[in-house]
DNA sequence: TCAAAAGTGTTGTGTGTACACCCATGT
DNA sequence: ACATGGGTGTACACACAACACTTTTGA
């Protein structure tokens, strides 16, 4: 059984949290996946999550969920997409909240836990079979990014606090699957007015050094006022 | 009690629906409430929803609920986010997925049913006090509607299948709360290959009569790729 | 003939797009 | 001196924004 009726009369479902956790890493966008180790799908991978407990908010048991299963806390998590299909899971009813969530890979630890027995970032062009209908999430939140990177500053959050540009631009070409024009992409960033060039630069081998910049706002900024990004 | 545990193992949580249903009426945007029978916020405004059941889709409850509550079927509903904290709900843990839809007022009929005395109409500028957290909802559905009128043509929901152009404009400016060029207007829906001219006229009176359109897509449409509408 | 809304074009301004070369550094 | 990525400016096309008068009808 899935559902049951309480004292108020009212259905009860189980509720899970799943969470799209996006990097970039070796010039490659990616997503967190944990190996199942219970039933059903024992052994398929998954997106991190679980379910949520009976005293948290639904925004909390994300954020626990993904904790428990790396070392990043402090994490802006943003509501994707409620799935309530009945027959998502063979178990039952469960009704899933998903997230998403991008997150800088040098600042990034994973950490073993629990029912998890392995955790591992895919290339999201290269995803193994997942679990559940998770592949649609995964595709779900793709294709979100893909827009919110159109007009917030969403995509910042994959970088460190000092970045280049260039490294700004492969961060939107890897997302977007799309080579941009340097100096369109250049003009349209600074003329933003939401980065600042630091004194220093980043030497990365035998070429010229390039400028660190960082982002002057304390929070991913809507640009629409200012103007959309795309498609330079 | 809020919240209970069956035989998996899993916290269960009851869910609700609540749709914010939009609609035009005297050149007003108006916004479908109904007044609570019951505790708590007893005699208080609110949206039409209520519970998950145990079988039916997250989806197909909210569908029911508007259908239980008005005649309308056969409607776009569209997910707009889901509020999962835990103290929403006076009698317990609630979490409810909000959804919000438009209607035309002419194909529209109010109907009583059940829990529900009373049903009606009102301006969302002038909304009474809401029950639970129901304003923050209409607020949040009234933002998002003004973003999709942006890059859909989701404003064409509002209007009956053949429809004159000041109409349309009509739709855009009470929603948008702004009044817009009506060349302009004119031009760029025009240009974006989605209405046909009929060969009717609507006779409004004593002015020249308005040519009548009819949208020629299925669907509601995404614009990005053919222009983004605002701002007009 | 008057009132009231329908309908129609042009011009200036700003933004997106395409495109090629010199610069600074390490080896 | 050469290889590598860093960094810069201009010209064209297109879309948006502002703006006023004529047309058609009913009363």
């Amino acid at each position: 059984m899935s559902s049951s009726h309480s004292s108020n009369g009212f259905a009860k479902h189980a509720i899970a949290v799943d969470v799209v956790l996006f990097t970039i890493q070796a010039g490659t966008l990616k997503v967190l996946l944990v190996k199942r180790q219970q039933p059903p799908y024992r052994g398929a991978w998954a997106l991190p999550g679980g379910i949520v407990g009976p005293e948290e908010s639904v925004d909390d048991a994300a954020l626990r969920e993904l904790q428990e299963e790396t070392n990043i806390g402090n994490i802006y998590l943003e509501q994707l997409y409620t799935f309530g299909e009945p027959n998502r899971d063979p178990r039952g009813r469960v009704i899933t909240v998903s997230y998403y969530a991008l997150v800088n890979w040098q600042q990034f630890q994973l950490k073993a836990r629990q029912r998890v027995s392995q955790a591992d970032w895919f290339p999201v062009k290269r995803l193994p079979e997942l679990a559940f209908d998770h592949r649609r999430i995964v595709d779900y939140a793709l294709e979100r990014l893909r827009n919110k990177l159109n007009y917030t500053t969403i995509g910042f959050q994959l970088l460190p606090k000092e970045f280049t540009l260039t490294e700004l631009q492969g961060a939107y070409e890897v997302i977007l699957s799309q080579r941009l024009d340097k100096r369109n992409f250049r003009r349209k960033m600074l003329q933003l007015n939401i980065l600042e060039g630091t004194k220093e630069f980043k030497v990365n081998g035998r070429q010229r050094p390039a400028r660190l910049y960082t982002f002057t706002e304390p929070k991913v900024v809507k640009l629409q006022e200012k103007g959309i990004i795309v498609p330079f």
